[in-house]
DNA sequence: ACCCATGTTCTTTG
DNA sequence: TCAAAGAACATGGG
């Protein structure tokens, strides 16, 4: 789940549940996920006060009273959650955080571990240090046709490069290709400012689009590709109507393989380049 | 049992 | 230096 708009809404529930209230206690499942030792992390969070929070990309931050930050990110199956009692830690509950006022724990859950927790001096320090773009929400139509006019790359793995921009993943890739109307193998210096501009205003209506609905993708408007996803099991059972184009009900999506990603096109929306 | 998976990072190969 | 492909990570779910 974890791509920008999910994070957003992660961080939208961690601004409501953690900020104003200080961490009282650290539990720590599973350390697999902390990128920085325990100690380290106990020392530097317990008894701070949750100031705030922030987002880049697909990081999610929260701010402490000493300035520093506590950064989250997601890898392919994380969540958020909270609970009261120990017993009632929703399932693969890797660390908690002990909220002072509510007495609830704040939980990273995250069933196949790829996800991290880390600190930061700040979030300029964070983003030079991991290397990431400007956010996918922030980034102008001008910046991102000049950082992919210089590229003889695929454009859907350039989109997935969080340092070109942050925040993209695989199926909203697919979701910003189709509404733009780009084959995910067009290269990135072969998209004339026309197709750019496309491309920036997709990236608004997709992320806008999810974030208004939480990321709750079954919600989303039958314009989106998304439902041809097999994991969307949304369409009518018994049926397939959602391996349909949604502006072509009689083109069937198309699934191949594009940088080792599952990748999902309409041919007629999304015509291959030559040669 | 086998295959697939929303992300990141490293290695190999050209 | 660049680009592409593959693997590794760890695990659940279909």
């Amino acid at each position: 789940m974890p791509e920008l708009p999910e994070v957003e809404t992660y961080r939208r529930f961690i601004n409501e549940v953690a900020v104003g209230q200080t961490i009282t206690g650290l539990e720590v499942r599973d350390a697999h996920v902390l990128a920085v030792p325990e100690d380290e992390l106990r020392v530097a969070v317990v008894g701070r006060t949750i100031t705030g929070t922030g987002r880049l990309g697909k990081n999610c931050f929260l701010e402490l009273d000493n300035g520093r930050l506590l950064v989250l990110h997601f890898g392919m199956t994380g969540d958020i959650g909270a609970f009261r009692d120990a017993p009632d830690a929703p399932r693969f509950t890797r660390v908690a955080w002990q909220l002072s006022d509510s007495g609830l724990n704040l939980a990273f859950i995250d069933p196949r571990k790829f996800g991290r927790i880390r600190l930061a001096e700040s979030a300029e320090a964070y983003q030079k240090a991991k290397k990431l773009g400007p956010d996918a929400l922030q980034i102008t139509a001008a910046e991102l046709h000049q950082k992919l006019s210089r590229r003889r790359v695929f454009v859907k793995p350039l989109l997935l490069d969080q340092s070109l921009t942050a925040g993209l993943g695989n199926w909203i890739v697919d979701e910003v290709l189709f509404q733009a109307k780009i084959h995910p193998e067009r290269l990135g210096n072969s998209l004339s400012l026309t197709e750019t501009n496309a491309l920036h205003a997709a990236i608004q209506l997709v992320l806008k689009t999810a974030i208004r609905h939480e990321a709750n993708y079954r919600n989303f408007p039958a314009s989106f590709l998304i439902h041809a996803r097999e994991w969307d099991d949304s369409a009518t059972p018994g049926t397939d109507a959602h391996t349909f184009c949604p502006r072509h009900p009689k083109v069937k999506i198309e699934k191949f393989y594009v940088g080792g990603r599952a990748t999902y096109i309409c041919p007629r929306c999304q015509p291959a380049p030559a040669g």
